[in-house]
DNA sequence: CTGGATCCCTTGTGATACTG
DNA sequence: CAGTATCACAAGGGATCCAG
C-alpha cells in the first residue's frame, strides 16, 4: 500500500505504518482494562451488563476505573451506554457491531496467555 | 478445556481463565512500547539489530525505555542480547523462536489500527 | 556505542466517601 | 445502583549526565 517507489523501499515505508497502526491500536486498546471488558462484554452479549454486573465479572477494577474505561470506549464507538428505565436506575453497556472487530485481537491475547503459561512450567522443569 | 460440570458453568468457567490468561498476556506485552519493539525486531529479523539502530526504527523512545523494555523482554525469553566484539562495543537484539509466537497478536493489531483508521474516515463523513 | 544513575514531572490506579 | 470527588501514591516516561 501507498506510493512504491522502489524495492528497497517499499518495505521501510510499510514497516513504518505497520509501528503508526499499532501505536493507534495501543493507544486505544492499551491499559490494564480496556481489553478485558471487551472480552467480557463480548462473552455476554446475550444478557444485560449493567454497571455493577460488570465490576463484579472483573475481578480487581474499581467503579472509578470501570467508569472512566468505559466511557473511553464509548467514545470510540465500541461500546454503547444505555439507561434502563428501572428503580433504581441500571445502565446496560454493550459492545457495538464494530466493537466486536476487536475481538480477533482479544482471541490472539488469550491464546497467547494460555500459551504462554504453559511455556513458564516447561521452563520450571528444564 | 478444564473440568465439565454441567452446561451452565462451563461457559462461566472458560470465561473467567480467558480474562486471566489476558490479563497474563496484558502484563507481559502491555505498555507502550513492548509490542513495537517486537513488531520491530520481527519485521527484520534478517539484519543485526543493535541498541542504536532500533532506537532510531521506533520513533520517539527514549534509551532508557528502550534499555528497561528489552531487559524485561529478555527475562519473558522474547528476545536474545548478544554483545557483539567490536569497537567501540554494540549489543544486538533478536527476537526468539519463542518470541515469534507473539507475531499473530502484533498482526491483528497492526491490521485492527489500520482499520480504525479507515472507520474514523468514514465517521468523519458521516 | 551501550546503558546505568539521577532528577522530576505526568499519568494511572486504588481507597474512600459521597450524591442523584 | 451508577457514578463523581478527593486524596494519595505508584508507575510511566523524559532529560541529562556519566562511565565502561
Amino acid at each position: 500500500m501507498g506510493t512504491v517507489k522502489n524495492k528497497g523501499n517499499v518495505r521501510e515505508a510499510s514497516c513504518q505504518e505497520e509501528l503508526t497502526a499499532m501505536r493507534d491500536s495501543i493507544e486505544i486498546l492499551g491499559g490494564k482494562w480496556k481489553l478485558l471488558i471487551m472480552r467480557y462484554l463480548t462473552n455476554r452479549t446475550a444478557e444485560h451488563n449493567h454497571f455493577k454486573k460488570i465490576q463484579r465479572g472483573i475481578n480487581g477494577i474499581s467503579a472509578k476505573m470501570l467508569a472512566k474505561e468505559l466511557k473511553d470506549l464509548e467514545v470510540n464507538l465500541l461500546v454503547t451506554r444505555t439507561i434502563q428505565d428501572t428503580r433504581p436506575v441500571t445502565v446496560d453497556y454493550a459492545i457495538t457491531a464494530y466493537g466486536k472487530s476487536i475481538i480477533p485481537v482479544t482471541d490472539m491475547l488469550v491464546q497467547w496467555g494460555l500459551n504462554h503459561r504453559e511455556k513458564i512450567k516447561e521452563e520450571v522443569l528444564v
